[in-house]
DNA sequence: TCTGGGGTCCTAGGACCC
DNA sequence: TCTGGGGTCCTAGGACCC
């Protein structure tokens, strides 16, 4: 049987999270910005309409925010992680398998479906619509990488009304032909250029590449794209996330970090953040990596570097993380410049349970860090991240990051909570 | 004068994704 | 003045082993 595959993706995912509990955003244009309140990283389409372009400073748009009356801000993403999951819940409601691709989308298994996919997946996306507020787009295929396709054909022709199905049509090669291939899923900015180059422009073109071709320029990952366009499906649906290999925190700084004090607090924050990670997926790290840098955007002198520690034994122990990064810190710290950005790699993880201890090593935690964690983990779980901390990440936090325009966290702070008031 | 071949592991760098 | 953050996978090349 000829598999069916479903892509569900949010709509302006975080902009439209922002209208949910502002109805007086809808038909207005809305822009959230990246951390630091940097760039434009999403866009309502009444934002795109404008000209506002995706990652992109948005001081550039200044006079248009200005002149339209757009709606900004900082992004807030304690608010958009938990509408991921009410979307995930509704959409794994309806199929047998699903993977959360990313915080807004969503493969779908659809094969062997008792009725054409199409209204199917109309249901689908009335119900998320219904029950979270959110508008999803839906792109069905044979293939995830073809659903991904059909997904962005439904988003930018309104005719479809957001549902438009890839599968079993006669006029397949003109839809492919009319897609960029840099749109299509594997093809980035590099590889879109390259084949560009040889004008192979469009998803068709890619397609009918031969495989050797393909191969040498474009590795067995770009040969896995060019099979899933001819409709042969290579990418199964993972339903169990991984555990992942290696855990970051990093941040851009709110304004430059010169001192060695203000830097270490910054890598003892990162550290613990990561620590944090670690911990709720039960991993431990046998190695910790520190980088900083300063910002290349600017003109004057750049300094950037990274320094690995590797542990005696895997840890997840917060003190000990801080410690290593520490240690890197000291080696790769370089005074006399304005540092922008640092950040705190845990690599070599390994189950918790399973960590390789070291008899011969000096004792790597004491008896009760096990249970200290789990404190602090159960602290800041139930009263709100940073309720109890390490010193070491300092109080003053010159580094933090600028959110000017940060809404309430509706969902997830009960002072934040929505208040309605019957007039 | 002659100077293998194959395997594994690790890391850095580069591509991609959202 | 103001330019994100967090991941994955693949390849090439070096170290090392037999």
């Amino acid at each position: 049987m000829n598999q069916v595959f479903a892509l569900a993706d949010c709509n302006s995912f975080y902009a439209s999270c922002e209208r949910v509990f502002d109805p007086s955003l809808a038909g207005r244009p809305v822009i959230v910005l990246s951390n630091n309140d940097g760039c434009v990283i999403a866009r309502t389409a009444e934002a795109k309409a404008l000209g506002i372009v995706g990652f992109e400073p948005v001081f550039k748009y200044q006079a248009i925010i200005e002149r339209h009356d757009v709606a900004v801000f900082s992004a807030n993403f304690t608010l958009y992680g938990d509408l991921s999951d009410r979307v995930m819940t509704v959409l794994r409601s309806f199929a047998p398998q699903t993977e959360v691709y990313s915080i807004d989308e969503a493969f779908l298994t659809l094969t062997g479906l008792p009725e054409p996919p199409d209204p199917y997946c109309r249901r689908i996306r009335g119900t998320v619509r219904q029950w979270t507020g959110l508008p999803v787009s839906i792109g069905i295929g044979p293939t995830k990488t073809l659903a991904k396709l059909a997904n962005r054909i439904a988003k930018k022709h309104p005719e479809h009304e957001g549902v438009f199905d890839l599968t079993g049509r006669p006029d397949l090669d003109a839809l492919l032909d009319s897609v960029d291939v840099q749109d299509v899923w594997g093809v980035g900015h590099r590889y879109g250029k390259f084949l560009r180059a040889r004008g192979v422009d469009t998803a068709r073109r890619l397609r009918d590449l031969p495989d050797a071709y393909v191969k040498k320029h474009l590795t067995v990952v770009g040969l896995r794209t060019v099979e899933e366009l001819r409709g042969n499906p290579c990418i199964a649906v993972q339903e169990a996330r991984k555990p992942k290999q290696a855990i970051l925190t990093s941040r851009s700084f709110g304004r430059d970090i010169g001192t060695l004090p203000e830097l270490r607090e910054a890598a003892a924050e990162f550290a613990s953040m990561s620590a944090e990670k670690l911990r709720a997926q039960r991993s431990a790290a046998a190695f910790v990596t520190v980088f900083v840098e300063t910002n290349s955007f600017r003109e004057g002198p750049q300094y950037s570097n990274t320094a690995t520690v590797g542990l005696a034994e895997p840890s997840d122990y917060t003190p000990r993380l801080i410690a290593s990064a520490r240690e890197g810190l000291a080696r790769i710290f370089r005074p006399g410049y304005p540092y922008k950005r640092c950040g705190v790699l845990l690599s070599g993880l390994v189950p918790a349970v399973a960590a390789q201890r070291d008899c011969f090593a000096a004792e790597q935690r004491p008896a009760y860090g096990g249970a200290l964690m789990r404190a602090l983990d159960g602290l800041n779980a139930r009263w709100g991240r940073g309720t109890l901390k390490y010193a070491a990440a300092g109080v003053a936090r010159p580094w933090r990051m600028r959110q000017l325009r940060l809404s309430p966290r509706y969902t997830t702070t009960w002072d934040d909570l929505p208040v309605a008031r019957a007039v």
